[in-house]
DNA sequence: CAGTGAGCGAGCTTCCGCTTGACTT
């Protein structure tokens, strides 16, 4: 039997540190936290200082036994959690529940999973830090208490099953305040003018965009008649050297907006596939906020670097975190063996990892140089100036292996082709022909909608969240409805471009489209409305610094300056008042909003939020005849519909003819446009317009539908047409009444008799719901 | 899913932060 029991968070760790360790350790993991506050509202007792009531969660009961009777045969327990808060934390649970004696239990930390620095934690053990575990105890409370006594009011006064919470509620807020910020920008058009110049000699062109812009059509052309006999001259070149410096290795945060915006990954693939990259031995741990490198990493990409690519590539780099709520406790994202350039794996592990790969190896080379060249030409007959920049790269440096993008990459941003071209050799005061010039209608941009990847990046310099719940709480505001993420289509606008060549002047109308979006958050009504309410009724809790503010109480108490029982009193007392004066006093909020009056029938137009999502009124309770309803379509919001395109939903349902004896009618449902046939429902192409289908049209869909079913469908039966064998995504399925039945391995579906198939989806109904581990999808 | 939108009311929902597999129509 092992004399020493060392417990870690993570059981790819463990694996790890058992293999620097000889035979008189055993090393295992207690799978993060393994106690939690219960989950009833007794939890916390408030009057009695804060009390807590926690239990050991059904699926950590296995963990927690096996520790507790190896914890018992150990001569020593080395509790190795992280250090930070969490950490610390999870050292004190496993010291109470797993029942340990102090003389026989020691607390050590490391901030890298390498031999020496477990060997040096191991010579320095020291005693659990109270005062860091009362500032988790903290962080715990008080978010319980926020979460717990909000979300009922929401309940009360919104509707039933919604949350609010300290993290979710301001990435709520942030995509609702965006989404305003877009509704009211008001675009303004400015003509940019660019210009072709020649030296003169063969297919020496370069590109010089003017110093200003111009606000109207009549100065733009105005400027373009001036250069029809204007002379042009280099006034200035000026040649400067410059350099770029890679950034640091990844943090959680960086890797999800890095691996979105080169790989497109979801903020919770990205996390999905670092776990694979992780336990398979290929990289550190995911999930930190350090940008520090161990010794041994530093020294290992050193060799790397000489050996691929010359010393002359080599910086050695230290960096240091720029987020204010950083605790650090790991180190950055790298390869565990920097000399692996590329791995085995599917074909996103890969990417990914080259992507980690990359990044860590350019965080430790030396700066790309540059020499960067401005030319200023000047006109004859204008005072503006055209102004020429030209790039030479004169030492790659990092350059070889990395080129971090930025969120303006991803943007169609025609403002921004200059810049990095090369210029021919110029000198000042020569003359210059222009070939050719031309002003463009340049739009201003409102600023732009988050991507998963821009909120992580927000809510990080907010200081709100950690690297184990970005993913998480995407989804989660996600789940509650309060946020969508979708594609938009974009409109169709036109813009004017006057060009100047061969002495004339001609204008020519384009369009182009704009705010087409992929892949963005969209607030919904219900989060809109939520947000509201809390800004309305809790502004501190949904204050941006709201976080920031208490980490530094907890930072206090970590550091024993203060009581955490004290802390948690004073915000406890008044966010409690305001609470129960808000269920006392605050109205039921369902967002409505007159829209004016319907010109057909006279009567009353508003939209509200309904039991079914948001929908239009025409007409009043009260009034005689009954109001009529319609539902919002996707992509259709309370606070932004016009009175135009809320009477239009009430054009539908309209018959547009008829197909095997029934009529065919076209609707718009809450998930969009839908022909109706005989009791069945068939979604319109995102293409057809459901205000002018054709008859024509309309049966070519159903055929196209049905042609799919048949292709879906395996068997049916005699005793019941309702119930089918279907072929789904996942393999064969019968379809009974209600329940999908999946169908038990070694059986062939086409072979399956009625009398089995009912006593399978029998058997199914009697099982209870197998539920998922604790992270398993809730329906939203 | 989609057509609806009254009202009653039992019983339920919910937080953030550590961790992995189990699970999916």
């Amino acid at each position: 039997m092992a004399k020493n029991l060392l417990i870690v968070e993570s059981p790819a760790k463990a694996k790890t540190i058992e293999g620097y360790l000889g035979k008189d350790f055993m090393v295992k993991s207690s799978y993060g936290h393994i106690r939690d506050l219960v989950k009833t509202d007794d939890a916390i007792d408030v009057l009695n200082n804060f009390t807590q009531k926690y239990e050991v969660p059904a699926d950590k009961k296995a963990v927690v036994s096996e520790l507790k009777k190896l914890a018992k045969e150990a001569d020593v327990v080395w509790l190795a959690s992280d250090e930070d808060r969490e950490g610390e934390a999870i050292s004190w649970h496993l010291f109470e529940t797993l029942g340990l004696k102090e003389d026989k239990t020691k607390r050590i930390v490391f901030h890298e999973i390498t031999k020496p620095a477990i060997l040096r934690a191991i010579d320095n053990p020291r005693k659990i830090d109270y005062n860091l575990v009362n500032a988790q105890q903290a962080r715990r409370v008080l978010d319980r208490l926020v979460g717990f006594e909000l979300s009922p009011v929401l309940w009360k006064k919104v509707k039933p099953s919604l949350s609010a919470g300290r993290v979710q509620s301001v990435a709520v807020r942030l995509i609702v305040e965006r989404e305003r910020e877009i509704n009211k920008f008001k675009t303004t058009a400015a003509y940019k003018v660019v210009a072709i110049f020649s030296t003169g000699k063969q297919k020496e062109l370069f590109r010089a965009d003017l110093s200003e812009r111009f606000d109207t059509e009549a100065e733009a052309t105005e400027f373009l008649q001036a250069c029809k006999n204007a002379a042009y001259k280099i006034e200035s070149l000026e040649t400067r050297p410059a350099k770029r410096s890679p950034a640091p290795p990844f943090t959680t945060s960086t890797l999800q907006q890095e691996a979105s915006r080169k790989l497109g990954f979801s903020v919770s693939r990205t996390m999905t596939v670092a776990q694979k990259l992780y336990e398979s031995g290929k990289i550190t741990y995911m999930r930190t906020d350090s940008v520090n490198l161990s010794e041994t990493a530093l020294d290992a990409a050193s060799n790397e670097i000489n050996k691929a690519y010359g010393n002359q590539y080599h910086q050695l780099r230290k960096f240091k975190t720029k987020s204010a709520g950083a605790q650090e406790a790991h180190e950055a994202i790298r390869p565990t063996y920097f000399d692996q350039h590329s791995i085995e794996g599917d074909n996103s592990e890969k990417r990914l990892y080259e992507l980690i790969w990359k990044r860590a190896i350019a965080s430790q080379m030396s700066e790309a140089r540059f020499e960067k060249t401005t030319a200023k030409i000047g006109i004859s007959t204008r005072a503006e100036q055209f102004i020429a920049n030209g790039e030479v790269m004169k030492f790659d440096g990092f350059l070889k292996v990395y080129i971090e993008s930025t969120d303006e990459d991803q943007d169609v941003n025609l403002d921004d082709e200059s810049g990095n071209a090369i210029l021919p050799p110029l000198s000042k005061g020569q003359d210059l022909k222009a070939q050719e010039i031309t002003a463009t209608e340049r739009f201003s941009r409102p600023p732009a909608r988050y991507t998963e990847a821009s909120l992580v990046k927000k809510l990080e310099e907010l200081g709100i969240g950690r690297p184990s719940t970005y993913a998480p709480t995407i989804s989660t505001v996600q789940n509650r409805g309060y946020v969508v993420k979708e594609d938009r289509e974009g409109k169709s606008r036109t813009y004017c471009v006057f060009s100047l060549k061969n002495g004339e002047i001609n204008k020519d109308t384009k369009t182009e489209i704009t705010g087409a979006e992929k892949a963005k958050l969209f607030p919904t009504d219900i989060g809109a409305v939520v947000n509201d309410f809390l800004i309305q009724y809790f502004k501190g809790i949904v204050d941006y610094h709201f976080t920031a503010n208490v980490e530094k109480e907890f930072d206090e108490i970590a550091h024993g300056l203060k009581e955490w029982t004290e802390m948690l009193k004073s915000f406890y007392s008044p966010f409690h008042q305001e609470v129960e004066n808000t269920i006392q006093t605050a109205e039921k909020a369902r967002g409505e909003r007159d829209l004016g009056i319907d010109p057909a029938s006279g009567k009353k137009v508003s939209v509200r939020i309904g039991r079914f999502g948001p929908f239009v009124q025409i007409g009043e309770a009260d009034d005689e005849e009954k109001p009529r309803y319609a539902s919002l379509r996707s992509g259709q919001m309370i606070e932004t519909i016009s009175l135009e395109d809320a009477l239009e939903l009430f054009n539908l349902p309209k018959k547009v003819g008829a197909f095997e004896d029934k009529d065919m009618t076209v609707a718009i449902g809450r998930f969009g446009p839908y022909i109706r046939h005989n009791s069945a429902f068939y979604s319109l192409p995102k293409d057809v317009d459901p205000h002018s289908v054709t008859e024509e049209q309309a049966i070519e869909i159903i055929k196209n539908k049905r042609i799919k079913d048949a292709e879906k469908l395996i068997k049916t039966f005699d005793e019941d047409p309702a119930v089918k064998v279907l072929n789904g995504r996942w393999g064969p399925y019968i379809e009974y009444g209600k329940q999908n039945v999946k169908i038990p391995k070694g059986k062939e579906a086409k072979d399956l008799t009625f009398e089995e198939v009912k006593a399978l989806a029998e058997a199914a109904e009697k099982e209870p719901k197998k539920k998922g581990g604790r992270f398993a999808k809730k329906k939203g």
